[in-house]
DNA sequence: TTGTAAGCGTTATCAG
DNA sequence: CTGATAACGCTTACAA
């Protein structure tokens, strides 16, 4: 493999001045700039990145956090990252944690080492205060909000809360939720949201653990065999939503006449359901958390809140009038 | 930031011996050793990835290429890589192409410059004998069939059939199909398999662009304004096959009776559609594409074809007995 | 068991 | 405009 020495030895240049050629900076004679060219030609040269990470100490590369690449919610939120990551000219590593501790401690470990530039959290098991002070590293950025960290986010109270206003528009009192994570940062906005939106909020209407299809199945299992049942139902997300119309339909239940039910993120899926939801732009959120990442303000920690709208679909949530 | 020369003075040994407790090689004196450990905290020193890097030629990373990181496809696929590579110490980089052929340059490009050790393609719009050369610098692991390449596949065109003759099982003669990008390799497998195994194969019943939920929506429409249509249907995948079920029941027809649906990809739509499915086992290719990658006998191009099942539901398939 | 010193392949300072 | 040369931070012969 040749390299920049053997380069500017065929040249007959200095390797400075190939660096010059490589890099397009200025001050180059046209006739040695194409002595150069040539030599790269002839010897087949191909820069080593490496090399140049070392020496200019950046690797142009993010890392990402996650706890599955394939959860719709994640992967959509990736791919807002990729999308920028590649207009910049930068990388990504991506770590899926499966939400174990260990896992999340190993991608600290590679901000430390330099492997990446920054970090991108898009969701953590770990307390924020053990994270932290790894900002000695570099930017750390996270999807979800936390005031003491720089954080582009979705206001899950005020989401969860339009969710529930109009539910209770078309009359439902009688209002369940599902949650993902029992503790986490945003199944905990949203059980407030609940809390204090819902009169008749009740624990036996919060569905916990909510994350995939299955689980909304199971979820609408639960529902059928409950004596004292809501009649609405805001879900953790689109694909929950699909897991309990599909197996509520299944069961002979009609929707949203037997059960009113919301969905959240906005997906494909809402729409193929006529489902009313909460729309995300997960992409924008991975775009402007990438932007923040690679931007020389990350030290002021800035907080950029993701605006979410309500998506009405035709069929799942109208009853009760 | 400390170096290893700051530790080696701190600790009042070589660089080397400090080296080699680093990477815990034998013979140093456990005195030494203790002393390098003690200097390693004290100075809070973390070493510099790159410069290993560099100075082993080795990044132990992987590069991925694939066009979208949030099709529920390929991202079962990532999961894999994601498994195996967290597992083996390795991490690995996205490139997210959206089939744009320059982008896919881009990471071929990656491979010369010593970005990744090696490179996984699940699934790519460049021709093969374009990328073949690029295998110079590197593994180049196809998640598709392709001889001259080390390829981790299922086969499409046996896999199809599989789905084909369980329609004609139950009797259906009718039978039409959905294929995702008219010229992949794996459409062209699958059309061959319809051609061979229907006898009333039928262009007009070979639906194409099938691979979002939306576009199964699309095909329903399609199909319920053909006055000459198939009474069943094999799917490009589960995705598609819930779009068209739920259409189809959307307008009031009735599935299976007024079309029998088979689903492709085994995954959890497919569980709670109750659709007969033909099940790939994505992480298995992931893991396995992942483990040629960094194996060294990726020279001789190894094959390795992962079986597929079918997977029988109870509902979407039964009729015309 | 330990250390010296030569890489790895760039970039960048500084003097011409 | 050009070129020595010293970093960048680590690994690894080779010698002792």
């Amino acid at each position: 493999m040749a390299n920049i020495r053997d380069l500017a030895r065929e040249a007959d240049v200095s390797v400075t001045t190939v660096s010059r050629v490589l890099n397009d900076h200025p001050y180059v004679a046209e006739d040695k700039r194409q002595a150069v060219r040539d030599a790269i030609i002839k010897l087949g040269y191909i820069r080593n990145q490496t090399a140049v990470h070392l020496s200019t100490g950046q690797t142009k590369t993010i890392g990402v956090m996650l706890p599955y690449v394939d959860h719709p919610y994640h992967a959509a939120i990736l791919h807002g990252i990729a999308q920028s990551a590649f207009e910049e000219g930068y990388r990504f590593l991506t770590w899926q944690t499966n939400y174990i501790a260990s896992h999340e401690q190993t991608v600290l470990q590679a901000l430390a080492q330099r492997e990446v530039d920054g970090l991108i959290v898009v969701s953590h098991s770990l307390p924020v205060d053990e994270i932290l002070p790894y900002e000695q590293y570099g930017p750390i950025v996270f999807c979800e909000h936390h005031e003491e960290v720089s954080s582009v986010y979705i206001n899950h109270y005020s989401a969860f809360q339009s969710g529930l206003k109009a539910l209770q528009s078309f009359g439902h009192t009688h209002i369940g939720i599902c949650l993902g994570r029992p503790d986490s940062t945003n199944s905990r906005a949203r059980k407030r949201a609940y809390q204090d939106t819902v009169p008749l909020a009740d624990a036996e209407w919060t569905y916990q653990h909510a994350l995939t299809i299955e689980d909304g199945a199971d979820i609408a299992r639960k529902w059928s065999n409950q004596a004292y049942r809501p009649t609405a139902l805001l879900t953790a997300s689109d694909h929950v939503a699909a897991g309990i119309i599909l197996e509520l339909r299944k069961q002979g239940y009609r929707v949203p006449e037997d059960l009113a039910v919301i969905g959240f993120d906005g997906s494909e899926l809402a729409v193929v359901l006529n489902l009313t939801t909460v729309a995300v732009p997960y992409e924008t959120i991975g775009r402007q958390a990438f932007s923040v990442a690679i931007s020389d303000n990350w030290r002021q920690h800035p907080q950029s809140e993701i605006p979410t709208t309500l998506l009405s679909g035709l069929t799942a949530i109208k009853v009760l009038d």
